[in-house]
DNA sequence: AATAGTAATGCAAATGTTTTCATAAAAACT
DNA sequence: AGTTTTTATGAAAACATTTGCATTACTATT
């Protein structure tokens, strides 16, 4: 056998079969212009036949840094969060860095055991979602000394690097866009905001608005539905189904709005005519709804790839300072809305 | 200051603070029960003082296992890898492990190159989807020692352990369902099938069942389109839009499916009425459409959750042999199709 | 031809752990 | 009280690399 796979194969094992030292196959590896072409040439070689796989683990030890970014989300089983991650995932990857990734199910005892986790592994970086995060979560990052961002969520005063956008005014152009068209019997569908500061904004800003406009909300049209399209149908047909109805719902985000979609088309309510909804987010496909749906765009690829450039960076030390980047959030017009003159 | 954050802190560190050689250290980290519990109160103190967390890297050099796993799919960004990428991870959490992740785009060379990072960080076992990889891919794999295992993909001859479905029946349940209820005009709506052995099997499944009824696929009914609801929904509009329109069409995948159904839609399409659309997948929220999609149900989670149990299990030596489990799979009945009886 | 400079390589220390082996102290037996 | 056993701890080697320093062998300069 030319490759006897049995024997570990480590950088002596190359070194004696290119017939050098062992420093030579190190050094042609991260510093090829100081060895002779053709040793250089022989290392390679031997690499091949052996099939040799560089043990970053020992050059972890040394101070070389992993070449890995921890990153932790609520769940990764989310179109929102999925697209974030791929964009983040592109990035860095561009970048040359490898992703851990783990989920805690918005549950932050675990998003503490997890960035723990990281840690030990010695992750160059850390990425988040969110500002929702325990004190202990906080003091573990700030202790080390790596960089970390937060994706999703902005503001001025935040505790760690953020790239994301401002959820309150996400809400508040969902609001003012339902009310501006003459809606007050505002129905609301929305996510738990326990540790959760995305839904939570959102909600504040859709609330101030309706408190400007002197509408407040029934509580029978106030429906809360975890991130999930069936739950979200059936919130959203108990809400339908109360005596009477809105001529108008606000939604957390996308999935939901599209769960009142469907819950609509089963009640035979016809959108927009009968109905307006906006949701939050624009997902992809959320275009494509039939009718399109009115929504706030949030740039999720957006976010992703800056907080993944932003954390490279940091890491290569092309970039220092802390970073707080608000992405640009528009109302996109669609087809789910409608003006509304009905008695109030 | 109590805690100097600019020291570094190791076990030396740890050592000195609690007045213990740093092998009393170590152990009381692995074998607690040899360690004194007064000494082990006191080095849990300095531990705690000093911010103290193991360094996996130094632990992986002694030969310790990584505790991670790599995991490489062709795109994160999609409902189906989403779902059985969270069932995987929630597995493979359970059992202690961390995963690396990596997405190729549909391109095997990324996907090689992702590998023989994941092998340079040393992960203890490696993940893929489907069966089709390149050569240098497999070789790779099985120069290795460490447990893999192929996602979606099954089959009795695979080369490596797989856990999935029969990608060929579900496309023979899916035709046999359409061809069944009489339809002869039959249109297809498939991804791609380069390097992508699930659409190509389905794909074959659906074919053979088609020649057996002796009908064969008008051209202008063959549509391809990327996974993508945009782009699925606009080959849909061209298909349904073409002289005369099938009566029925099978796709791919659901999110195809959902593209067929806003494009009936958009053309004012009954469904099941005037057009019978028959998916594969049943993913999240194929339930919830209206009328709710008929399709062959493919266990994602299942399949999520039992590879990961299985490659946990194999990396921790409960487990040794080769495993292929074809999990099973249904067509599911629901509200977009109809008999046909027309002219054919 | 002697000297200086440069290119290529090797030796050995360092990195942060775990673990084997040795040793000391304490506890349990006669 | 002396011996054996048990418990608790430390010293040092091992793990797979990288790198600073030393050394050797060329090449160019006077």
């Amino acid at each position: 056998m030319s490759d006897n796979k049995m024997d570990k194969v480590d950088i002596f094992a190359v070194a004696k079969r290119a017939n050098v030292s062992i420093s030579t196959v190190s050094r042609s590896f991260n510093h090829p212009e100081l060895v002779n072409p053709t040793t250089r040439k022989k290392i390679d070689k031997a690499v091949r036949k052996l099939g040799y796989i560089r043990n970053r683990a020992a050059q972890t030890m040394h101070g070389i840094r992993s070449g890995t970014i921890g990153l932790v989300v609520p769940t990764i089983d989310h179109a929102i969060f999925a697209e974030v991650i791929q964009a983040f995932s592109d990035s860095v990857d561009a970048h040359g860095f490898t992703i851990m990734i783990a989920s805690h199910g918005y549950d932050l005892e675990r998003e503490y055991a997890a960035l723990r986790k990281f840690l030990e592994h010695r992750v160059d970086g850390l990425a988040l979602i969110g500002e929702d995060h325990s004190q202990e979560t906080y003091e573990l990052i700030e202790r080390q000394n790596i960089p970390a961002v937060t994706m999703w969520n902005y503001s001025e005063t935040s505790r760690l690097s953020c790239i994301g956008a401002d959820n309150k005014m996400a809400g508040v152009l969902a609001a003012q866009h339902l009310v501006g068209l003459g809606h007050r019997d505002i129905g609301l569908l929305f996510p738990p905001t326990k540790d959760n500061d995305r839904a939570r904004h959102r909600r504040s800003g859709v609330q101030k608005i309706l408190l400007n406009a002197g509408i407040n909300i029934n509580p029978d049209w106030d429906a809360e539905s975890t991130y999930s399209i069936a739950d979200a149908k059936s919130a959203a047909l108990r809400l339908l189904r109360s005596p009477q109805r809105p001529s108008g719902v606000l939604c957390g985000n996308d999935v939901l709005a599209m769960g009142v979609l469907y819950a609509a088309w089963a009640c035979k309510i016809n959108i927009p005519e009968d109905l307006s909804v906006v949701g939050i987010g624009d997902f992809k496909g959320s275009n494509e709804m039939e009718p399109a749906l009115t929504t706030v765009r949030l740039p999720a690829r957006e976010i992703g790839r800056l907080a993944g450039n932003y954390l490279s960076r940091s890491i290569t030390g092309d970039l220092t300072e802390k970073q707080r980047v608000g992405c640009a959030i528009a109302l996109i017009e669609r087809g789910t809305c409608k003006p509304h003159f009905g008695v109030s």
